[in-house]
RNA sequence: GGCGGCAUAGCUCAGUGGUUAGAGCGAGGGAUUCAUAACCCCUAGGUCGAAGGUUCGAUUCCUUCUGCCGCCA
């Protein structure tokens, strides 16, 4: 089943707005973005719903705050929430607001005829019941003595409770325990991944407890937390996993007493930390999807947060590995391969393509673009299908299959040489062989859509393609058919999509202006070092006795050096820098304490530092002659 | 405390009851110049968390332990 069907209504879970989303809550909508994509890529019709749930205490003391009124503060979020969306091309269709009178309306209606139903047990569904506990305004809910922290503190927020008797309304959940079980085992994909499948089987096998379902007085519009359940009936709910009780259990049990029918699946997704630690604005080490967006675009963000793991499992954001990622796949992968393939066509065919059927003799075909297309459509069908034998979504996987076909593009042109062809003047072979990589980039760009529709886009102009039909119009069938070009296509000028990412901004890859806000100081501090790392360098002058190329190499140096206390071999790649005669009696400094290491055979004894940058490169020297053996520090 | 999951190369992860346990990234070397110092080729000898057990044979099965994580109490 999954995402064959013709009509796919999605939806995510909405978000409270007592803050700005961060990088987790970008997760969850990425990945449902990427959902929705795919399935409209198949044919699909998609509604994918998203929103924000408003009325709350929290919501209404952070507006207090600001000196605002609560919907005057929601107003601002949800044109907040709206902004980071769209700059992160969610494509979603609609946008909810628990204040809408819409939403209002759907919530009583469903509320109404909820309290009309009976219970699976003939009971009636809700029923009144004074209540009184401990109560923290912050939590909004009630504690057992036993929970409590000293002076009945909340264990949350210690903050005091206070007593409160209240008429309640209760939902009677109890009565469909036996209903919920035997949903779960009879639809097993109703809650993936199976982990969380397994959580809840259990906690419904342990007995389930009415719920309080009103909370009046307390909030500000809607009753409590009844408005954090939507009405409609949908096909598949995308939610993080510290939520799963609520909509995995109180939810379609509610959608049950009201008669409706139920989500076929609900997927609980992983989480996002920081270095391997939960972002918390405390720790200060939160995030900002919307910064991320401004200095990359929005598409590298969504590549590393979906190219990571799998959906299911927890991601992992640090500066480097997103770096690393941006740089060796986004810059040198698939930006490197659409620039040279569109350097080339531009170079050697007067910047057109034209379709070809059969390759000029003595050309090696391009084998790999049969497979990895296979591949692609394979992998991918099996990544986004939302079944019980497909537990996770594995965009990872879809990814990786697109990036296999990437790097035996890049071989097919290193193999086939265009540029040596050219002087040849093997003119007809260059044109075929350009012809297969571009078709292998068309696969490419589809593939690639859901995932980062913007480049795919930029891909898709570059190459030229949006002569022959707009990408949007491209189905997942056109993957299967090979030369979908019918007349020659223009490309265009070469720009590269992804720019490095240089070294140097690796210290501090933020914006500076962003620097002051102060919200990525875990990362800042961890990348500076204290004296005690530098002290673990025994840095040393030494003197050059004798220097000599190694055979073989064009780079590498055999240095003799004098440490003062003791002789030293060294081997050093600057021989394209420094004739081995002109190093001979001068003063170096070395890493005395970095451990031996043999290259192409020598051993090196530690290392010389050197300045480089680019093609320039100098060795470090004392500025005045010291004795050999004195420290650096 | 109960239940469950995980622990594999520097990093992130695949994987299998059995001859030499894999990939990507990083690092080193080579080759090359169409390209964003890129692409391509070669190089990783890792007690497969620890200890026992089952087996002709275990990283892969079982038990215990340790560490981390999740759910629950």
């Amino acid at each position: 089943m999954a995402l064959r069907h013709k009509r796919l209504y999605l939806t995510t879970a909405i978000d409270y707005v007592n803050s700005l989303p961060h990088i987790g809550t970008a997760y969850e909508k990425i990945g449902a973005d990427v959902i929705a994509r795919f399935a409209r890529l198949q044919g699909s019709k998609v509604r994918f719903q998203m929103g924000n749930d408003e009325p709350s205490v929290n919501v209404r003391k952070a507006a207090e705050a600001q000196g605002l009124d609560p919907l005057a503060y929601c107003d601002g979020m949800a044109g907040a929430f709206t902004n980071v969306w769209q700059r992160l091309n969610i494509s979603y269709d609609g946008f909810i607001r628990t204040t809408n009178a819409a939403h209002r309306r759907a919530v009583t209606a469903c509320f109404r005829s909820i309290a009309k139903g009976k219970t699976p047990r003939r009971a009636p569904n809700i029923y009144k019941k004074p209540y009184a506990g401990w109560y923290c305004d912050a939590c909004e809910a009630f504690y057992q003595e036993k929970e409590m922290g000293e002076g009945r503190s909340c264990p949350t927020h210690r903050l005091p409770t206070q007593w409160v008797e209240e008429e309640n309304y209760f939902f009677a959940l109890s009565h469909y325990q036996e209903w919920l079980a035997s949903h779960l085992r009879r639809h097993p994909e109703f809650i993936l991944p199976e982990v969380r499948r397994n959580e809840i089987t259990k906690l419904i096998a342990s007995g389930l407890e009415d719920v309080s379902i009103s909370r009046m007085q307390r909030g500000w519009g809607i009753p409590g937390r009844f408005a954090s359940w939507w009405k409609q009936a949908e096909v598949v709910h995308i939610i993080g996993k510290d939520i799963t009780r609520f909509h995995c259990v109180i939810w379609p049990a509610m959608l049950k007493a009201a008669g409706l029918s139920l989500p076929r699946t609900i997927f609980s997704h992983g989480f996002v930390y920081q270095r391997g630690e939960k972002m918390s604005k405390t720790l200060g080490n939160v995030v900002d999807p919307l910064q991320l967006v401004e200095r990359f675009g929005a598409d590298p963000v969504r590549y590393f947060l979906l190219r990571e793991n799998s959906f299911g499992r927890d991601a992992d954001f640090t500066w480097e590995r997103f770096i690393e990622r941006y740089n060796s796949d986004l810059a040198n992968g698939i930006g490197n391969l659409v620039n040279r393939t569109v350097g080339m066509i531009h170079r050697y065919c007067q910047g057109t393509v034209r379709p070809a059927r059969a390759a000029p003799k003595g050309l090696p075909t391009f084998a790999g673009l049969r497979k990895g297309r296979a591949r692609i459509l394979k992998t991918m069908s099996s990544a986004f299908a939302i079944d019980r034998r497909h537990d996770d979504l594995a965009f990872h996987e879809a990814l990786s299959a697109i990036w296999a076909l990437m790097t035996d593009a890049d071989q097919y042109i290193n193999d086939t040489a265009p540029w040596e062809r050219q002087k040849r003047g093997e003119s007809e072979a260059v044109a075929f062989v350009l012809y297969q990589v571009v078709e292998a980039i068309r696969i490419l760009a589809v593939g690639l859509s859901p995932f980062c529709p913007e480049t795919a886009e930029r891909i898709w102009a570059q190459m030229g393609l949006d002569a022959a039909a707009p990408i949007a119009a491209m189905q997942w069938r056109h993957l299967v058919k090979f030369a979908m070009l019918k007349k020659p296509v223009m490309v265009r000028d070469p720009r590269p999509l992804f720019p490095r990412i240089e070294q140097e901004s690796k210290i501090s890859p933020q914006a500076p202006s962003h620097k002051a806000r102060g919200e990525e100081r875990g990362t800042m501090e961890s990348e500076l070092i204290d004296i005690a790392d530098f002290a673990k360098l025994d840095l040393r002058i030494a003197t050059v006795t004798a220097a000599e190329q190694i055979e073989g190499t064009d780079k590498l140096l055999k240095l003799q050096v004098d440490l003062g206390t003791e002789q030293r071999q060294l081997v050093a790649g600057i021989a394209k820098h420094y004739p081995p005669e002109e190093l001979i009696g001068r003063q170096i400094v070395v890493v005395a304490n970095l451990k031996p290491a043999k290259l192409r055979g020598v051993e090196s004894q530690g290392m010389l530092l050197a300045a480089s940058q680019g093609e320039q490169l100098s060795i470090v020297s004392p500025q005045r002659e010291v004795p050999n053996g004195a420290r650096v520090k």
